[in-house]
DNA sequence: AGCACGCCGACT
DNA sequence: GTCGGCGTGCTC
């Protein structure tokens, strides 16, 4: 017997081996093999007989059966081809982790199959997916769930700190245990609940990205919470945003979806209003009082402008507590002078500048160097921070108000370990005002809060990315639905006639994706057009000029696509790093392929390498 | 001659 | 992704 592996490598074969006597493997089970000399572990996606002369042997099988049955397999192989991503490296990071060393099964193993290894549905028979939106869509969720007793279900969370409270809401409401197949629980709990649901001993989980294929028994119900969340794109392989690869699962084992978000994706909000997607928008939900700050002309030396100085003394003198919101934790370090930014020689992309560490640094590459005293360009002395990022907006309102506990949340300063501290001091009111990104929304309960400031989403909507104006709509009506009608929100903004401010502030969803798909349309931007960023890296700046040009030859001969040329990512010279955005129809991966293929290929052996992304979330 | 480093092919 | 073989070039 001879059996077809596949690893966690970029290689798109697969590997064979000899099945000892003993064993018994099936395909979409997982296995220990050597490769390279050392046991690395696959997934078998082939059986035969035959002798296998020369082969080497399988060493073991890491669960009785298989983790992936035909259909989830077959999902594999689109998401691969859908994201370039190997079909090896897909399926290890699909599965749940390794069983704890007691539960693992050694030479001999017995296949036993499992509960549902699911065929291929007969007809993809999909119930049409459901967006639901509105201040009420989770309690909405929950109703349909509970409709839905019985059935299996699956619900996918952006991120860990959410999955909790999840697991909570529908033990509590359909009176039944979750499986907890998220990050946030230990490897051998995760691995105990994804075989439970494989046995039929449970059919309903929640799970983050590594739970998307868990298998839950059709006809069930796939929840993707938040839709519009970038972190349902995490970064890793398979490079694929967590909405296609739950919508393809549906349509092929014949699940129904739904899709919930208080300011849906604009693909989504499309897919609603043409029909393939019905939409539920329930009750608008309470609104702060909100006030739009004209700040053209301010704001150089301080984040506060006088009304929000203002707001903040007065809800801090009834006993209210602040939240502040930045779009990003690092400015950019600019010259005064000659109005130079800093930006990375090698990524091209500004660097983030933090004065207490007296250092730049590279978001892409990591490189870090000393802050600079003079300009590069102008050998001008009036380097000074651009933009208010987290750490410079809380050094200036420690000093507004120095006898007041500020605290900072943001990636870069709370660790998952340090949450619940913070949390615990929001809580019991010893920290007052807390400065922090989007994330701190979620973080922290709202009960006391009576002003959000946006100190200004202006960044973000002058970034050059197609998608700022998604997130900035986002991030202002995240802030709104968390204060309710308990206080006051300020947005301070250089555009307060925008229509991304105008919709946010006057909680009105249309005004705001009316314009975008319009602009979308025009310009030929998702969801009318799919993209993909190829990143050209080289070794030598000719090398990777080289290969950059060759790409830009090859896609401009394929027809149906628009292909950009070559440019640093970024706005400086670059040398080393190219990027060509490509724009195409729907099966953009296709298209690609007859060029991509050999180029990818090569890999090393040519003048450097080529990384494909397709359908970006963002494009900085 | 001896070694460090970087490049490149191979992985069953 | 990761390992190791091998060539270039520098040093003792």
């Amino acid at each position: 017997m001879i059996a077809e592996v596949i690893f966690d490598i970029p290689l798109e074969r697969a590997f064979t081996y000899v099945v000892p006597p003993g064993l018994t493997v099936a395909v979409g089970q997982r296995v220990r093999a050597p490769l390279q000399g050392k046991p690395r572990v696959g997934i078998v996606i082939g059986c035969r007989e035959g002798a296998g002369d020369g082969l080497k042997a399988l060493e073991a099988t890491v669960e009785p059966g298989p983790l992936l049955g035909p259909a989830q397999l077959a999902l594999t192989r689109w998401i691969s081809k859908e994201s370039y991503s190997s079909w090896g490296s897909t399926c290890v990071a699909l599965v749940p982790p390794l069983p704890p060393r007691a539960e693992r099964v050694g030479l001999p193993g017995s296949a036993t199959g499992s509960a549902h290894a699911h065929e291929l549905a007969a007809s993809a028979v999909s119930e049409k997916a459901l967006l639901l939106t509105g201040a009420d869509r989770d309690e909405r969720l929950l109703s349909l769930l509970a409709e839905a007793e019985g059935r299996g279900l699956l619900l996918l969370v952006p991120e860990i700190g959410t999955a909790e409270a999840w697991a909570g809401r529908l033990q509590s409401r359909l009176g039944q245990p979750v499986a907890r197949l998220d990050s946030g629980r230990p490897e051998h709990e995760r691995w105990r609940a994804w075989m439970a649901l494989e046995r039929g001993a449970a059919r309903r989980a929640v799970g983050t990205r590594s739970a998307l294929l868990a298998p839950v028994p059709p006809p069930a119900t796939l929840v993707l919470i938040d839709e519009h969340d970038p972190a349902h794109k995490p970064p890793g392989h398979p490079r694929i945003h967590s909405r296609a690869v739950v919508l393809e699962r549906a349509r092929l084992e014949g699940h129904s979806v739904i899709l919930t978000s208080p300011t849906p994706s604009v693909e989504s909000w499309w897919q609603a209003d043409s029909g393939r997607l019905g939409r539920s928008d329930g009750s608008p939900g309470p609104w702060p009082a909100v006030t739009v700050v004209d700040s053209r002309g301010a704001l150089r030396g301080s984040p506060l402008s006088p009304a929000l100085r203002r707001g903040i003394e007065q809800t801090l003198a009834r006993g209210g507590q602040v939240c502040l919101l930045v779009t990003r934790i690092a400015s950019a370090l600019a010259c005064g002078e000659c109005g130079f930014l800093l930006r990375c020689p090698d990524c091209g992309i500004p660097l983030a500048y933090s004065r207490v560490r007296r250092e730049c640094s590279c978001r892409l590459c990591g490189r870090r160097e000393r802050a600079p005293d003079t300009c590069a360009h102008c050998l001008g002395r009036q380097l000074a921070p651009l933009g208010w990022g987290a750490e410079r907006a809380e050094q200036a309102v420690r000093q507004a108000f120095p006898r007041l506990t500020v605290a900072r949340y943001d990636a870069e300063t709370v660790t998952p370990a340090g949450a619940p501290r913070l949390r615990q001091r929001w809580d019991d009111g010893s920290v007052r005002l807390v400065i922090g990104t989007r994330q701190v929304l979620k973080a922290l309960p709202p009960a006391r809060a009576r002003l959000v400031g946006v100190i200004t989403p202006d960044h973000l909507l002058r970034l050059p990315d197609f998608r700022a104006g998604e997130r900035a709509f986002a991030l202002l009506w995240a802030a709104a639905e968390w204060l309710k009608d308990r206080g006051r929100l300020i947005v301070q903004t250089q555009h307060p006639e925008h229509y991304v401010i105008r919709a946010a502030v006057g909680q009105e969803q249309a005004g705001f994706y009316k314009p975008e798909l319009r602009f979308r349309a025009e310009l030929g931007y998702p969801p009318f057009r799919r993209l993909c960023v190829l990143t050209i890296k080289g070794r030598h700046a000719s090398g990777a000029r080289a290969l950059a040009d060759e790409c830009w030859r090859e896609l401009a001969r394929l027809d149906g696509l628009s292909v950009y040329p070559p440019a640093p990512p970024g706005r400086s010279a670059g040398g080393l790093r190219w990027r060509i955005v490509v724009k195409g129809g729907n099966d953009l991966p296709e298209q690609l392929r007859p060029v991509l293929t050999p180029i990818l290929d090569r890999r090393r052996a040519g003048p450097g390498v080529v990384e494909v992304e397709m359908d970006p979330v963002e494009l900085i």
